[in-house]
DNA sequence: AGTTCTTACCAATTATTTTCCTGTACATTT
DNA sequence: AAATGTACAGGAAAATAATTGGTAAGAACT
């Protein structure tokens, strides 16, 4: 990993298409080196994987909220932390420091999949207590922040 | 945007590389359909951008925490909007309901690089008040979201 | 009904890109 | 100095993507 490596993947961030021959004019490397890199960044775990940055909206997710979750003292944590891995309408799930146990990120076609989403943790025995954010508008929404600065 | 098209943007959200050819065979069209389709979800604004998943920690971005910002009264909210849309530790940045004003999500190489980005907001004079939530672990981190139950 | 327009699609060709292989240069170790 | 390892470049081969031209289906109009 040194500054090239970043260079490349900076790159890759804002554009995953770059052809190599394009990413090492930028770099100043042939593009069989780009490769190479690009190869061991995959391999080494660094590149998670090429993704799409898609519009939500778009796909008919009109609605992103936050959901702070006070897990019960009974509650299973493993189970907690399948289900979140698993429901399709959970974006992020973080353990966090704080009042609160966990954040949770979700995308949901409109306000009124909230409270079945609720009701299901509440089913499970997963929730103390929860406080639902909703996002009115994003300002940003990155996965990639630049490394630099 | 056909139920088609979102089987091409669930493939691609999964993995952005794969064929053409290979999309096609999943979705049951030709490659250059395919290939169409993309271009016209890229057009449309559906797809914003290719881009990868990359592993923040190897990148030297340990620390992952949600800012909650209230707003000061007199903040002038589009320069703030403007800061965050350029801050480079800001992944994402939400206008939000309930008792604050934003929810920013930071990145950042260490705790102690926190302190100064509280600082730099409260010398604009953003800052009523904060709060500041860091996550100690990520069970769930994807930017996409499947639509489908 | 017939005509035009549009849209979505496919097949084939062409262009580009990626992948793989080999050799070289340079640094490190013995 | 020889041996080893690593990163790189160049080029051939393979794979992939982009383009073009043509067909078919459906909608709108005459």
């Amino acid at each position: 990993m040194d500054e090239t490596d970043r260079k490349i993947i900076g790159i890759l961030a804002q554009d995953a298409r770059r052809s190599l021959t394009d990413i090492g004019a930028a770099v100043e490397l042939s593009p069989s080196s780009v490769n190479e890199r690009i190869r061991r960044l995959v391999a080494s775990g660094v590149i998670r994987r090429f993704t799409i940055d898609a519009d939500h909206r778009a796909l008919g997710l009109d609605v992103l909220a936050f959901v702070w979750v006070g897990l019960s003292p009974d509650a299973d944590e493993a189970a907690f932390r399948t289900f979140m891995a698993d429901h399709p309408a959970v974006a992020e799930c973080h353990h966090v420091t704080g009042a609160w146990s966990y954040c949770v990120k979700v995308r949901m076609p409109s306000l009124g999949d909230i409270e079945p989403f609720l009701a299901e943790l509440k089913r499970r025995r997963f929730l103390a207590r929860s406080e639902t954010v909703i996002a009115l508008s994003t300002v940003r929404d990155n996965q990639f922040t630049s490394p630099e600065r």
